[in-house]
DNA sequence: CAGTGAGCGAGCTTCCGCTTGACTT
């Protein structure tokens, strides 16, 4: 019997290649990596050459089993894990493991998963790159090194510190600096004039021409002065100038571009973005979603090419192949393409369906023609200014890729103009309908988006397909980040018009500093971050991973020892380490507000050690300090004196009500009513906790009574059936059960209700 | 879920990358 054993990384690549190979060939998954490094100790010997101590996860010792048996009867064994860093060590660790005989084994790589790539791989094997497997080995004892020395040291300095790493301290770097440029940001406002003139001879037809003028307008004054001008002058177009140009495709989805563009077209969530795509991957309906390639392989190419053909005609179809250029792309896959360009659509849910079309899309245009465009620049002279006024118009003529997918930019509005500009000829003489100076401020660099932090990480190299998920996860879930929303403010803008001879000026008003699932950074990752960047500037240099990987290749080159490496980067590394245990002050982020005008003591704005709180006073023998919370949105960095204050004056007692006082405050789910230990919400935009008056918390508590006895549809003793906002449900000792769809509520009796509970309560346990 | 905050200090946490489920909301 002789079998061969093909192993791969995943086990849907694995189905999918057991249909290309006969059926001598068995192919299984390793699922990923097999070993890592212990967590005991480090799980590195620091003194004998930074030997790794690998042991095998306990989520993995089934499939080491599995791969034990069936590689005992196999009398080949294929180890075709992905062409990196991380695949060559996946394919030593499976030879380490499964103890694996040299004369049996072999070595295989494919980048595209098609019959041709596989049988040219089989063909041609090759031994374990043993410098490649160290690169990786220098790379996971980097990152083990880094994350668990400076950790601890976290734990000590910064209260509700809980990590840090080389990717998501870089990370959280970015998010709290850009917060910081937003903080110091002052807008500043200039006036832009705009005109809408019409073409003399052609009043009646309405052709209308926009235009802005060449010079925007410090103040209010200068642009009044210019429209004043504007008044008295005659205008004519001055100059056409029409340039011929191209548009070329974006190249394939890799991850961090998928991830971009679901985000701004789809609103998905990168994670959403990463579920939803192994969901298709794995009904082998796209290719492989973890890659930082642009690739496509020759049969993706030439299929694409027949359809683009078929559907939109010769004309449409320019088959190309782009070039990978981000930072340390190892391109191990293919970019991220529908499996068969054929199918334009698929079965599955809304999500599954929408992401594939993009997927579709974007595969299809990268291999279209570039548009055809002829863009007409205007210049409106004007008689008695030599600003003249300046109209842009595009036109596409051959619309190529355009005609299935156009890429989203970042920045909303930014999409060029759209501006049709009438047939007009040198030296036609206009006339104004309106002209208007508006005052417009300028902004700061935008927040990032999950979608944004992702594209930046895959500029500076940081994180890796697989991780770009996850290290956005990590950071929030630590604390130090928080997705979030803002209403933003309104801000009043000036506006000076002129129409038909007369200048009038009015005020409009503009919303300024919305936002909407923006990374804010917390107080605790603020402090993290300040910490970490003051201690260890090197290694949280937005450089130092593009730094190692030079490194990184030249262990894999054969050219440099990676024990060497890492002696060389440990040595100062630890003496930092040592010396910042020692000598470095814990970290409060604590910063003096002023005084408090009732007492004079001062006051405080610190992490305290359940999160950020205002502190009046200093602790000593006879007198305690008084603290209270940060709201949400409030920051220890810029909290002032008057708000801090204001905090202290809730909760408060607003009267009493059935023999029992009432009290207003804030938590966690906004201003309530506290009544015999009961919670009343007060109502959103209505209600002010600060000025809320004992009758209307009265009221509050009497509706919330009253819709909660509606709730209420049946009772028997503990059980009760209620109406919630998901439909009736069963509530019984603190645990909700689902009623089985067609069930009348009404109709159910005691015996009924028990049943549901007994049968719903063996599932969903525990955390 | 709507509190807490001093100081002492047991026992715990933590990294990045490669893979899926098995969980809850």
């Amino acid at each position: 019997m002789s079998v061969n054993l093909v192993i791969v990384e995943s086990p849907a690549k694995a189905k999918t290649i057991e249909k290309f190979l006969g059926k001598d060939f068995k192919v299984v998954s390793s699922f990923g990596h097999i070993r890592d490094l212990s967590k005991k100790n480090i799980g590195i010997d620091i003194e004998n050459g930074f030997k790794p101590e690998y042991i095998i996860p306990d989520d993995k010792k089934k499939v080491v089993n599995e791969l034990k048996k069936h590689a005992a009867t196999a009398s080949r064994v294929w180890l075709a894990s992905d062409e990196d860093r991380e695949g060559e060590a996946i394919a030593w660790h499976l030879v380490q493991v499964l103890n694996l005989p040299p004369e049996k084994t072999k070595r295989i790589v494919f980048h595209e998963i098609t019959k041709d790539a596989i049988e040219k791989a089989v063909s041609s094997p090759r031994g374990i790159n043993h410098s490649l497997v160290d690169a990786q080995q220098a790379r996971r004892v980097l990152d083990r090194l880094v994350g668990f020395e400076i950790s601890p040291i976290l734990w000590k300095k910064v209260p509700l510190a809980l990590s840090a790493g080389r990717v998501q301290s870089v990370a959280l770097r970015l998010i709290v600096e850009r917060e910081r440029e937003i903080i110091s940001f002052k807008p500043v406002s200039s006036f832009r004039v705009n005109g809408e003139f019409i073409i003399d001879t052609d009043k009646e037809k309405g052709a209308r021409i926009n235009a802005e003028a060449s010079k925007k307008f410090s103040h209010e004054e200068d642009a009044k002065a210019f429209l004043e001008l504007c008044a008295d002058a005659s205008f004519k177009i001055a100059d056409i100038n029409i340039k011929p140009g191209t548009r070329s495709p974006a190249p394939p989805f890799t991850t961090s571009t998928l991830q971009q563009e679901a985000y701004r077209k789809l609103g998905f969530s990168v994670a959403q973005t990463m579920s939803v795509a192994q969901r298709l991957y794995e009904g082998g309906m796209i290719t492989y979603m973890r890659t930082d390639s642009t690739n496509l392989s020759h049969l993706a190419i030439n299929t694409a090419a027949k359809i683009i053909k078929e559907e939109y005609g010769d004309k449409y179809s320019r088959p190309r192949q782009f070039k990978t250029r981000s930072k340390g792309a190892q391109e191990a896959h293919e970019a991220i393409r529908p499996a068969y360009m054929a199918k334009k659509s698929i079965q599955g849910n809304q999500q599954e369906k929408k992401l594939y079309d993009l997927i579709w899309k974007r595969t299809a245009a990268s291999q279209m023609s570039d548009a055809i465009i002829e863009k007409t620049s205007i210049t409106i002279g004007m008689s008695n200014s030599d600003t003249p006024f300046l109209a842009q118009a595009e036109v596409v003529k051959f619309d190529g890729f355009l005609k299935v997918y156009r890429e989203s930019s970042d920045i909303n509005g930014e999409n060029g103009s759209d501006a049709v500009i009438p047939p007009v000829k040198k030296g036609m003489p206009l006339e104004y309908e309106k002209i208007t100076a508006q005052e417009k401020y300028t902004s700061p660099a935008p927040r990032y988006t999950e979608a944004s932090l992702v594209k930046k990480m895959e500029e500076l190299g940081i994180g890796r397909p697989s991780t770009y998920a996850p290290v956005i996860s990590t950071i929030q879930n630590r604390g130090y980040v928080a997705r979030e929303d803002r209403p933003g403010e309104s801000r009043h803008i000036n506006v000076i018009i002129l129409s038909g001879g007369s200048i009038k000026a009015t005020v409009k008003t503009e919303k300024t500093g919305f936002e909407k699932a923006k990374l804010f950074p917390k107080d605790i990752g603020i402090i993290v971050n300040d910490f970490l960047v003051e201690h260890f500037s090197n290694i949280f240099d937005y450089n130092f991973t593009a730094n190692i990987e030079v490194q990184f290749d030249k262990i894999a080159e054969g050219e440099k020892d990676w024990n060497k490496m890492l002696e060389e980067f440990y040595v100062p590394f630890h003496d930092k380490v040592s010396s910042t245990l020692k000598e470095a002050d814990r970290k409060t982020g604590v910063r003096e507000l002023g005084n408090d005008p009732d007492t004079g003591e001062p006051v405080y704005a610190k992490m305290g050690r359940y999160g950020p709180v205002i502190q009046i006073g200093d602790s000593s023998e006879d007198k305690k300090p008084r603290f209270a919370s940060l709201r949400k949105g409030q920051l220890i960095e810029t909290i002032e004196l008057e708000e801090a204050l204001e905090l202290f004056k809730l909760p408060r007692k607003v009267g009493e009500y059935e023999g029992e006082e009432m009290l207003v405050g804030i938590g966690r789910f906004g201003p309530y009513v506290k009544h015999k230990n009961k919670f009343y919400s007060l109502k959103k935009g209505k209600d002010d906790p600060y000025d809320i008056t004992g009758e209307r918390a009265i009221e509050l508590i009497e509706e919330k009574k009253d819709t909660d006895k509606k709730k209420e549809i049946k009772r028997f003793g503990d059980i009760v059936v209620l109406n919630g906002r998901y439909g009736p449900y069963i509530s019984y000792k603190k645990q909700n059960y689902k009623i089985p769809k067609g069930t009348d509520p009404e109709s159910l009796s005691e015996e009924d209700c028990m049943k549901i509970i007994k049968k719903n309560s063996g599932s969903g346990k525990k955390k």
